[in-house]
Formats: structure tokens, C-alpha cells, sequence
DNA sequence: CTTGACCTTAAAGTTACCTTTAAGGATATG
DNA sequence: CATATCCTTAAAGGTAACTTTAAGGTCAAG
């Protein structure tokens, strides 16, 4: 597999997995012949692993010590349990968060459907500024 | 309100209200005997509103824009409810994969559980990569 | 056997969001 | 009234995660 075939089916750049590549996320090997990188179906998974823990807010230096951790045969990991059993409460935390937020946004947007549209109500923003700007109660 | 005290009632540091301020999005007033900016209320809001857009994923120049549209008085800004109507679904689709993705991990640790420490299971991780690695079934 | 689409690298550039530095003025306290 | 702690500014620096550039090698098609 070749560096934009990989790419195109983790639905990245090219450049991207070569970045990756560079920053030891991936290790592919050589075709001896031209010097390509080849990819295999673990760098398949990796690179959706990678895609993962990136959206859960985990940066590229973390997921390459995640990374490192898996790949030694033979090695139990209670460090990296550790680190995502830390990580997890924080995890859950910013969904709650975040649901808590776009929960009132919701409710805001509601209330604003009843106003008239283009009535001097102005500042439909301000209110919504208002709803929001307001400690948030989890 | 001078910067130090905005800044530790938003929580952030009093470089940070420098830089909004300098970006447009606070507009505090001047004291002419000192030039010392000076907050209000509104600006507290508009903090908090500032942070809370931030988490949802809007940008600066993004918030700097709701911003300026909420301060025109008497207009009520069809355009801004069309922008915010846009993201939500967005917010949401995103909350919803960060669920998915924090179940998915949750489970994988709860398997890791049943494993005793320190045997020759090997690579947790990469039993979290193979558990991760599926596509993702929303 | 040329043309266009791939591949290689190192190095520099980009964007967002701050943070730090430097040099100086204002204010509050013992 | 010194000294510590604020405040001001412009400009430079930092970090993460890419992206672009440039200069060149490889390969498949016609």
C-alpha cells in the first residue's frame, strides 16, 4: 500500500500520513526497489486509531506513546491503562459539557422562532447572549 | 473593571482579555485619567459567551462576528440565526460520535478488567486499537 | 520515449490562539 | 517616598498540526 492509497482510505492527505509517517505515528517499510513507503493493514488501524483519539482531544505526542505502549509484544501496559482511566472522567466531563451547552443553544433557538421575523425585537444575538452567558449548571 | 479582575472572573489570564480586546471582540471604555481599559458587565458576559462558543468550536473571528451582530440594536439578524441553525446539527453530530467513541473506549477498559496484571496477555493497547480501529457505527 | 501522475526529502510556510518580552507609566502600601 | 504590583503598547515568540515548496527520482500509458 502506498502512501496515498493508505491516505485516501483513512480519508486523509497524502501529506498527512506522511506526517504522521515523519512524527513515528506510522512505520512502514521500504520497497527495496524504489525507496516507496509501504503501508500495511496495521497502519490501516493505526491511522484510524490515530483518528480517534485525536477527536477525543488527545494530541499526536500522547498517541504516539498509546502507540509505542501496543506495539511491544509481550508487555502488559498498566501505564496506559492508567493514563486512559485518567483521561476517561475528563472525556466524559467535556461531552457533559458540551451536551449542557448545545442543549441550551437548542432552547434558545426555540424561543427565538416565536419572534417575528424582521419586528424590532433586534438583538437577537444579545438574547442569545443573555441564555448563554449565564453560569453554566451541570 | 480593570483587566486583572475581568480576567479572574472569567478565568483566564489577563493577557488573554488583552488579546480579545485587541482582536475586537471586548470593547472596554478608557479611564482618561490613566488610560487603563475598563470592563463592565457586558464584558463579563461577553466573556462568558466568548467561552462557551470557544467549546462549541467556533472560532474567534466567528464569535467576533455574533458578537458585533448581537450589539446592533434594532436589527434582528436573520443572518446570525441562519449561522448558529447551521452549526447545531453539526454540534450535535460531533457530541454524538464523542459518545460513541468514550462508549466504545469505556468497554474496551471494563474488558482490560478481567485481564490479570502483569500476565503474558501483552499488548492491552493494542487490543484497545483492535476494538478501536472498526469502523464506527453510529 | 515522452508525458503526466505518482513517489522521495528537507525546509519553510500557515493558521489559530495565545504568551512573552521589553520598556515604560500609574497606583497602593508600609 | 520607596517599592511592589499593577497598568500600557508593539512586537516577537511559542505550539500544534499540518501544508506547501522545491528539486528531484519512478512508473504506466500511448
Amino acid at each position: 500500500m502506498k502512501v496515498s492509497e493508505l491516505a485516501q482510505v483513512g480519508g486523509v492527505t497524502a501529506e498527512t500520513v506522511r506526517y504522521y509517517t515523519r512524527e513515528g505515528l506510522l512505520r512502514p517499510h521500504r520497497d527495496p526497489q524504489n525507496g516507496y513507503q509501504l503501508y500495511d493493514s496495521e497502519s490501516v488501524r493505526k491511522l484510524c486509531f490515530i483518528q480517534c483519539f485525536r477527536m477525543l482531544g488527545f494530541s499526536l505526542g500522547e498517541i504516539r506513546g498509546l502507540l509505542a505502549e501496543a506495539m511491544q509484544e509481550g508487555t502488559p501496559s498498566p501505564n496506559t491503562y492508567a493514563t486512559l482511566a485518567e483521561q476517561l472522567p475528563q472525556i466524559h466531563a467535556r461531552i457533559q459539557e458540551l451536551q449542557a451547552l448545545s442543549r441550551r443553544m437548542d432552547q434558545a433557538m426555540e424561543s427565538w422562532q416565536d419572534i417575528p421575523d424582521g419586528l424590532p425585537t433586534g438583538h437577537l444575538v444579545s438574547r442569545l447572549l443573555d441564555d448563554l452567558s449565564q453560569p453554566v449548571i451541570v
